[in-house]
DNA sequence: GTCTATAGGAAGATAGAC
DNA sequence: GTCTATCTTCCTATAGAC
């Protein structure tokens, strides 16, 4: 009964295998210079397995778009469900910074993981199917932000010069922007994270009112 | 003697033909998707022509690279001279967020000025060669702005609550994100301009001491 | 300087064995 | 389900004519 409902398990095994592998040499080499083949050694198999679980190398970038957003989404979604159970939200004006770098360490914060995502951005800059996508999860990433923000303001004494909203996106943004051109100096994964962390703070700072 | 110093002038055509042609392409296929030959029928030759003047397309990818970067480094510190020699900076807090939309309206404010610059930043992401260039001119551009909001600050009454470099780099950061986030949601090119103004100018706005 | 022709190779995808 | 073998297409780069 279990076999005739769904994929058996090895199937689901090779699949995600795939998925796994795919994503590292698209961060790598980009989607359009990684061969099926590199993609199949690295994982394991030989191209014929591959095009037993997916009909093209297109639609395997798809799959892994699709897999990346959702990931991210529940990622930070996680984190500020997680914050706000804690109480960490009774918080005075001095560690809001803190919380703010917390929630935003957003899944690639490694080298690879920012590549990958920067090869999914440009790809749904140019198919407007993947930019129906990306804007998804961008605004879904953004909501869980802005609620975040918008839990640390009501009924506290701290009071942002921008609503929460644009806070979330201009945070968002600068971690974007940040974590780039960390990768791109070459900088270890520690310091990637530290120095992220440290620009979201001094900007979250510079909107508090006070 | 004209001839013996340098390549001809109808080379010289033919180059910077060939890199337009490229720059197009490459915006919008990306640089391992585009092939030699569409190039080449774009700018109106053949494949002949294009290895009597580039070694490889890498070659000419690197070219385009460096051509890009400065015309952007050019325009920008361009605008900020034109804004210091108008008096423009004679200015109010309101204004402020005008003369700061203005400047940063750097080149690449239509769709493939943006996939062209996101193609770039992808590829300074992998080769460290490319990446030099490109902090090099994101320095270089950030130092211009950054001197814009200091002449900005200089005897006015308007006091920024970050320093002028962060400001800059704050502004360069929205300027960028706005722009592919309008690409990406199909943004004609008159509104996409106006909507990433209107992002920098709230953004200006929150960070001017009042 | 630019063209045509072509060598040489790489990669996507399929068919059929195991 | 996965593998090997193969078809086919496309592309980079070169050589030599004009």
């Amino acid at each position: 009964m279990s076999d005739t409902a769904g994929p058996s398990r090895r199937r689901e095994e090779t699949r995600r295998r795939l998925l796994e592998a795919a994503a590292e040499v698209f961060a790598e080499v980009g989607m359009d210079a990684a061969s099926v083949e590199v993609i199949c050694d690295r994982a394991g198999f030989t191209r014929g397995a591959f095009y037993s679980n997916f009909a093209s190398k297109d639609e395997l970038f798809f799959a892994l778009v699709g897999l990346v957003a959702q990931e991210r989404v529940r990622s930070v979604a996680d984190r500020v469900a997680a914050l706000e159970a804690d109480g960490a939200l009774d918080m005075t004006a001095d560690n809001v910074v803190e919380v703010v770098s917390r929630v935003l360490e957003i899944g690639p914060e490694d080298r690879l993981g920012v590549l990958l995502f920067n090869e999914i951005r440009i790809h749904a800059l140019r198919a407007p199917e993947l930019a129906a996508a990306y804007l998804e999860q961008d605004t879904a990433i953004l909501d869980s932000v802005a609620r975040l923000v918008d839990d640390i303001v009501a009924g506290k004494d701290i009071r942002f010069r921008l609503e929460p909203r644009a806070v979330a996106r201009l945070l968002m943004t600068v971690w974007e922007s940040t974590s780039v051109r960390g990768v791109m100096a070459g900088l270890p994964p520690a310091e990637l994270a530290r120095h992220t962390g440290e620009e979201l703070g001094r900007v979250a700072a510079a909107l508090i009112e006070r």
